[in-house]
DNA sequence: TAACCTAATATTGTTAACAATCCGGATCCA
DNA sequence: TGGATCCGGATTGTTAACAATATTAGGTTA
């Protein structure tokens, strides 16, 4: 279960409310894949809802440009171009940076002992000893999401913690994006921590900056070693086509 | 008979996108007040539409964040606090210096001569002359909005120019912000623009960054001396009841 | 054979009626 | 007099039928 949605409970009351939570769980976990198109009528038996809550839903994905819709065409699950993702960790470099200043100057200081706790959790966990499961999973967000928790800046929030965390965790299911930057990754956090807790606001900044920025350059290597992989396969298959 | 025509390049083809679009003019440019309650069959009948467009339109200021919801109570424009202004200054910092940076990098030859027609444009307005109206207006907005599309980061881009730019119109029609900033304010975008135009992305971010800090101490200045006037006229109010 | 026009079909957009829920006021009791 | 309870009005949430649009398949013609 991930660690940080909406509670499965689900707060919201109204029928669109609910049927918004899961469609963003499903779109995001992949359970409906990127580029497909969605059916009103398929899903509202599905669902065993009537079309009305699942279009204002609908409406509400588009609004979070998890879906587009075209007029009397349809709608379609987004699909995710590596060039976004990379746009998408720029912008986080910024904005979590800014988090991180932030937190520094203002998270309580019971707060900063828990975030140690979690570091100590994670360090416990056999995948991340191993150095092969740390920066994919929940984890690594979930330390992430406490950082942009205590900056205090209630439309920062807002933005990193209900739009783009749902994005990235759509990538890391769609991409898998298995890092061989575990260990570092962790280590980078506690040094993190430790700037927040020296009260240290440019530290905190510039650390979770290159954070960011070794994950997105990680990211890129990621990718190009993919092309270069498909570039020979598809000439393997020039050759015995 | 609508008050307004759609705007080209504003208008959808769905009936929902166009209330929505008339919707969020209406409620940036203050015809709806802030804080007050939306009834959907009032709005139905003066749009001459049926609730299920305008229900769906709604979902989408909801997901705007400029209208909020409750289920079985209704719709009511989001009040925007002081703080919220100021908050939404130190995210427009973070990104919109990231957006100069990529701006001095990649903004095309012809398109910083453009900017720099606009800002003659500016510069020969009587009003920016006078130094009494340069930065409330939209020509500050639309400066900003330049330099954005000129990042060449389509989130950035949607992000700032879809939801940030009208929320922060919205602050200027209701608080009307008059600033003594004007001149200051001119010269520091022809600086910006300069950087941009020497391919110099530390110091376009580093200028843009000081710009919209420089603004933001601006309007906490107001707030102080509006909260100090307030205070002094509740201070009056007690002597004289 | 390919391109184009036409019609069928399925999908979405829209509407109006129905049901569930909340808010305010009147009434009753302590 | 104070408070709690119940009822009425109004508003929102939901549903299913209706209308408009785009896609697709088929046939005709150059």
């Amino acid at each position: 279960m991930p660690p940080y949605t909406e509670q499965p409970g689900e707060q919201g009351v109204t029928i669109a409310d609910r049927v918004f939570s899961r469609l963003r769980k499903a779109i995001v976990e992949g359970q409906i894949p990127a580029g497909s198109k969605i059916s009103e009528p398929e899903l509202a038996t599905e669902y065993g809802i009537s079309r009305g809550p699942l279009r204002d839903a609908m409406g509400r994905l588009e609004a979070c440009h998890l879906v587009e819709r075209r007029a009397n065409v349809g709608a379609r699950v987004v699909s995710l171009s590596q060039e976004d993702l990379l746009e998408l960790y720029l912008l986080r470099e910024a904005l979590e940076g800014m988090a991180a200043r932030l937190a520094a100057e203002r998270m309580p200081a019971t707060e900063i002992d828990s975030l140690r706790q979690l570091l100590k959790q994670h360090e416990q966990r056999a995948d991340v000893k191993d150095g092969i499961a740390y920066f994919q999973k929940e984890g690594d967000l979930d330390f992430h999401y406490r950082i942009i928790q205590a900056s205090g800046n209630a439309r920062l929030i807002q933005f990193l913690c209900n739009e783009l965390y749902h994005l990235m965790r759509m990538y890391r299911y769609q991409f898998g994006m298995a890092s061989s930057r575990a260990r570092i990754a962790f280590r980078e956090h506690r040094h993190i921590v430790e700037a927040i807790a020296d009260r240290d606001p440019e530290m905190a900044e510039l650390i979770m900056r290159r954070h960011i920025r070794s994950s997105r350059v990680n990211v890129e290597m990621l990718f190009d070693a993919q092309a270069s992989l498909t570039r020979r396969q598809g000439q393997n298959l020039g050759a015995t086509g």
